[in-house]
DNA sequence: TCGCAAGTGGACGAGATCGTCCATTTGACC
DNA sequence: GGTCAAATGGACGATCTCGTCCACTTGCGA
């Protein structure tokens, strides 16, 4: 908290702004939640009980707001992954990591979008804390695999693709609950050593760092304008 | 082809309607892979030489212009299903279907897009052909747990989560080829005996009726306005 | 209490896309 | 060759969204 604030410096906002700034992301999500991130952001500023000019100082693009709106969320992604490592058992942790995302992916409306939206993205101001998760992630993934649970196979990006397809389904089928936890059960099983059948083809070249698992604090404008 | 045709009224077009007709449809793949699904009718109209009322006069909406598009490789999908039936081995078959599939998916960009797009509906015309495209399937998950190789508790509904998680995949990643084949890679593994471990939650009421496997022949008009 | 910088709202012009309308052309059949 | 319905093209009005600009308001420190 502290330190997203510190981030994206709404410490120094009059109290006003502050509060507005609050409305505005609540609407947001509302908003994002009911018609998808793409929806007008004159929707958003009037839900939000302010004028777009103010939405626009806020947020001075779309994607700024989607981050910031969503960045709890993506908080929480960070935090599974510390608990994860806490777990005693490196399985339980990486399955628990999985199934939080997942569980976030499917439950919060709108952050899907979000999240696919956020993906290809490695703002410069994050990339230590991402730097952290990755390695943070590659040390559970080594230790699941010593304990003779997680097959030795596996690749770190593989990940990554288990979260962007669970993505692409709960975008696909909304409010399906039962086919998001249906599929991310499926994918829990193929990791697993009793899985492995023969030799899986090569692994992505996607790098972990891209993906949207470190806080993002707010805001996160795009350091490159292009 | 004849059958399609049949179906669209393609032969009653006059000569020169029907050639036009052509270079929408090939038109509209090209600029559908080129800029999405999304990309502005204009567009489409200009690059396959024709006014826009042309286009709109033989696809009253984008959707009927996305299936028409896009029925071929539909076509494919369905044929992939009788040749899944062939095969001696249900599980290669099995394997060879959701391979099959998944390929197309991966290749044609733009066709996920479609694919998703068309998958909520269940035009009136096209129920025989998909009843029977759910009743072969049924056969082919049948015979390939009774051989032994795929798990018992596979729910048909699982093919259709596989196919749309899939289809999230390449949407967020188009040109990750090596993403795409290791998921399949993955989900095939789990749907093997061996990889059965422990309950799998409840699958979903996703009913496979509504999966666009069988032909679509083209045009594809909405039987319900609304 | 006062002054002013920070904050605000909504009108507005630019740009994009949609889908229709109609005057004109063209293919097919006699 | 002649006739006519089918087919065509592109202009056009309607609608929507964006992001800026500016006159007005307000919180806050002195």
């Amino acid at each position: 908290m502290g330190e997203s604030s510190r981030i994206t410096g709404q410490d120094s906002l009059r109290a006003d702004a502050r509060r507005n700034r609050q409305r505005i992301l609540s609407a947001a999500r509302l908003v994002f939640a009911e018609h998808g991130i793409d929806a007008p952001m004159t929707t958003v500023a009037r839900r939000a009980g302010v004028g777009v000019a103010t939405l626009y100082r806020r947020f001075p693009t779309r994607d700024a707001l989607v981050r910031a709106a969503f960045a709890h969320q993506l908080d929480t992604c960070a935090r599974a992954l510390t608990e994860a490592l806490a777990e005693p058992d490196p399985w339980q942790g990486f399955q628990q990591l999985v199934e939080t995302v997942c569980e976030l992916q499917r439950e919060e409306r709108g952050f899907p979008a979000a999240f696919v939206a956020a993906f290809p993205d490695s703002t410069r101001e994050y990339a230590r804390v991402r730097q952290q998760a990755e390695q943070d992630f590659l040390t559970l993934v080594r230790r699941a695999q010593a304990a003779g649970a997680l097959r030795a196979d596996f690749h770190p990006s593989d990940f990554a693709v288990a979260l962007l397809s669970h993505c692409g389904l709960v975008t696909a089928l909304p409010g399906d609950r039962a086919a998001s936890r249906r599929l991310v059960a499926y994918l829990l099983q193929s990791f697993r050593v009793e899985a492995a059948h023969g030799a899986l083809p090569a692994p992505s070249a996607l790098s972990l760092r891209s993906l949207p698992l470190a806080p993002y604090g707010s805001q996160g404008q795009r350091s490159s304008g292009a």
